[in-house]
Parts: structure tokens; C-alpha cells; sequence
DNA sequence: TACGATGTTCGACGAACGACGAAATTGTCG
DNA sequence: CGACAATTTCGTCGTTCGTCGAACATCGTA
């Protein structure tokens, strides 16, 4: 069988134009996939399997999925691994300041605890 | 029986400082939800039910709970009605230019349909 | 006092969600 | 090739969600 055939089906991302931001802020308002995001607003990219959140592996990657078919994360793969990285600039184009707004007033929270 | 007893509890409201931003987050994430909460950035305040949301009374009580309890709407009874408002000023306090923000981003994609 | 208007509470229901473990996929390295 | 590592997919479990209808509570008014 050739080595070519796509086994996984390519990584499935809505257009900027196309992301929905009831998604968006549904993706964001729950604590794992905000710590991911937030992981993420400090670094270009990052593999999945790194991220200092406590859940087992395969409810990772549900988030991580979720994250992804609403626009706020792009994955690529590369090897067998899967690196993440924040669709920061696609989200400022569609909702401007949104990211930033969310993540400083989740920051201004965190700070309390 | 004395009048001054209440039969209904007081209707319970989350302090400014104890408004938590992933229930605000999840419950903008709903399209009745942010449909109430648009109309109430244009008024003051609105009875119940006027708003402009094609769902049976409970379902609406239950989102205007899920609003109340989540710190994003006040609510106040006057004889048999109940008048809902936004806490713009105190979501002002708390999370700095995320109503705005995400009223804007809304509005948006609203545009879009 | 009885009626109607307003709105809530109380189940009930199906759908979606978050979590997990087991199994499968893909690639690397010995 | 075979063991290992990273991650996903699948099936399942229990919870939460959004919705509804029926019943209840409250208040103004005929």
C-alpha cells in the first residue's frame, strides 16, 4: 500500500472569515482549554502532550479538538507529533481585541486565587 | 399571615468582585443569551417578557438565570414583573472592555447573515 | 372574589459535554 | 523488525445543557 495515502484525514480548521464566536467563547469557557490558551499566548507553538493541564491524554486531545473547530488553535503535525499554536492573528482580524480582553480579565482572576 | 414575609427568596446576584469570567464566558456562549444581552445594552431596563426570543416562558426564566447567576444581568421585581438590566458598570470594574468587546465581535458577524 | 397576566419552579427528555481507558495509528530508534 | 513514544479514535459513563409543558405563586383589576 502506498506510503502516500493519508491514513488521518487533514486537520480540519475554519476559515477566519468563518469562525463563529458564540464557538469561540464557548471553546474559552472552560478552565483546561483556558490554561491551554493561555500557555499558548506565551509561545509560537507547542506540542500537545506539554502542556501542564492534569487529564489523560485522549481528554486532551478532545479539547485540543475543540479548540481547533473553533478557530482559536491551529495544529499541525509533524512526525508523530502534533504541535499547537494560537490563530492570534486570524482572531484579532475577525474579533479585534478579543483575545486580549479575555485573556487579561482571565488573568486579573487568576491573579486572586 | 403577615404580609411582610416573602414567599419568594431574594433573587441571589454574585458580588462584582465574586463574578467569575468562565460563567460569564459560557453564558455568552449561547444565542438566546447574547440576544438578551444585546437588547439590554440599547435600555436600561425590560420586562421579561418583551424580549424579542422565540422560546416558552421556563426556557427563558432559565436563561435569565443562567444570566443573573453568572453576574452578567441584575434583576429586580416590581408587583408580578421582573425587570432585567446589564450590569454594564460592575462587568466594566471586573473584566475591563469585554462587554464591549464582545458585544462588538457580536455584532460583527451578525452583520454577516 | 375570581380572573387574567406575568413569571417561576418542577420534572422530563434528548443532545451535548467532559472524563476515562483500551485500542489503533504513526513515526523514531535500537 | 520490534519496542517505544506521541497522539487520536472509539466506546462508555455520568453530568450538564437547552427545551418543553404542567402546575404554582403573585399581583392588578373587573
Amino acid at each position: 500500500m502506498p506510503r502516500s495515502t493519508r491514513r488521518r484525514p487533514a486537520l480540519a480548521h475554519p476559515e477566519t472569515r468563518e469562525i463563529d464566536l458564540l464557538d469561540v467563547l464557548h471553546a474559552l469557557a472552560d478552565p483546561t482549554r483556558m490554561t491551554i490558551v493561555r500557555v499558548l499566548r506565551t509561545e509560537p507553538e507547542r506540542a500537545c502532550g506539554t502542556f501542564p493541564v492534569d487529564v489523560a491524554p485522549s481528554t486532551l486531545s478532545h479539547h485540543f479538538k475543540v479548540l481547533r473547530e473553533s478557530g482559536v488553535i491551529r495544529q499541525r503535525e509533524e512526525a508523530n507529533r502534533r504541535f499547537s499554536a494560537l490563530r492570534a492573528t486570524d482572531l484579532e482580524q475577525r474579533f479585534p481585541g478579543l483575545l486580549d480582553t479575555v485573556l487579561a480579565a482571565y488573568a486579573r482572576t487568576a491573579a486572586e486565587a
